[in-house]
DNA sequence: CCATAACCGGAGCGTTCACTCCGTTTGTTG
DNA sequence: CAACAAACGGAGTGAACGCTCCGGTTATGG
């Protein structure tokens, strides 16, 4: 009986090269977009292309990667938004960040809109829990009268990557400071949002 | 004394190429967006790439002629949004057509958001003149007391941009039927332009 | 300190793209 | 209808991309 997965752990350089390949991929995708070559990263990151694609065989591999460190963060955002006490407040405190998490992240912003989530197991798994606690967050905002009835988990996020989409469009034509755009349109938004009567 | 920019009437075949060209180009990339190859369109439409070419001396000459033709469409959909005679009806008519014109068409949605309108003087020239004409509807629109103050005729642009962006998202995650997703979150937005009070 | 396996970098491969070049075909004109 | 300029099409070019391969290097356990 041998170990079939043993898994030993890699060598101190292996494990330094991954950390900064993922480190620098983050920030090339967040500013760039996912049409940064591979190469461009691996010089960035000081290693050859070869070592990339040992630790992610593919482009995707990589990009799944850092999507899936993203959604865990976002798990974390939504954990404490369902934690916090006002729910009037709460709700649209959660409703900011997620603006800013779609204006933020080019990458991000490409992965969700190309259907990443849904074709990678594990993305998906993040994507439900996301959507269920979200569900909650959204039930809690309707009964105490602050959200619309007709409107989703879903169309929550949906609208959240609207506004950043237009707070691009505010910056790419001179109306917003990059620093603040996605704060621009919240008060809109935030009307839109509101019950009706 | 010859003449120097005669510039005679092109033969009848290279004339109907030309315009099955752009025919051709103008359905593709609205389907497919701006990566769509000029080698794919040129089969599409009949014809060799050298002929492509010929017209077009580059992929962007050719996407520009192609926006240039949707800016002239919209400058009229602006001037009949100035003639109606109900200030209020007329604006959110013409924003539900601001943001099916962005919901339509990857391709064009593509070359806004690419800068493309900065580029070019004649798109540019377009660009401006829409830009003044909406301006009077929206100054009109908020004279009425049907739209907030805060906001001009990029920020409108902008918020229609974001408005179809949501669309697509709903449409992604199968909230929506494609054929009128962009309504979704129209009764959203409209209540949110309207002044706050 | 040495043997070894794990790890490294980057040259090279196959593909795709925008774009060019040129021998051939075709519409036009007198 | 003939002769010519205009237009055609598609093979070819160079650059960029994702990805593979392998000879050299280095961390690590005994």
């Amino acid at each position: 009986m041998t170990e079939p997965a043993a898994a030993r752990r890699p060598r101190a350089d292996a494990a330094r090269n991954r950390e900064r390949i993922l480190e620098v991929a983050n920030e090339a995708f967040r500013e760039g977009g996912l049409e940064v070559s591979v190469a461009e990263i691996a010089r960035r990151a000081g290693v050859g292309s070869g070592t990339l694609f040992r630790n992610f065989p593919t482009k995707t591999d990589l990009i799944h990667a850092i999507v899936e460190m993203h959604m865990n963060q976002w798990l974390d955002v939504i954990e404490k938004s369902l934690a916090a006490e006002e729910v009037g407040p709460a709700f649209e405190a959660f409703f900011e960040r997620a603006v800013l998490f779609n204006y933020l992240d080019r990458g991000m912003l490409e992965a969700v809109k190309g259907g990443m989530l849904n074709d990678d197991a594990d993305l998906n798994a993040c994507k439900c829990e996301a959507l269920a606690s979200t569900a909650k967050l959204i039930e809690r905002a309707q009964a105490a009268g602050v959200l619309r009835q007709d409107l989703n988990a879903d169309d929550i996020y949906a609208l959240a990557a609207g506004v950043a989409e237009s707070a691009h469009a505010a910056v790419r034509e001179g109306l917003a400071d990059p620093k603040d755009a996605h704060m621009r349109y919240m008060g809109v938004m935030l009307a839109g949002l509101r019950p009706v009567g």
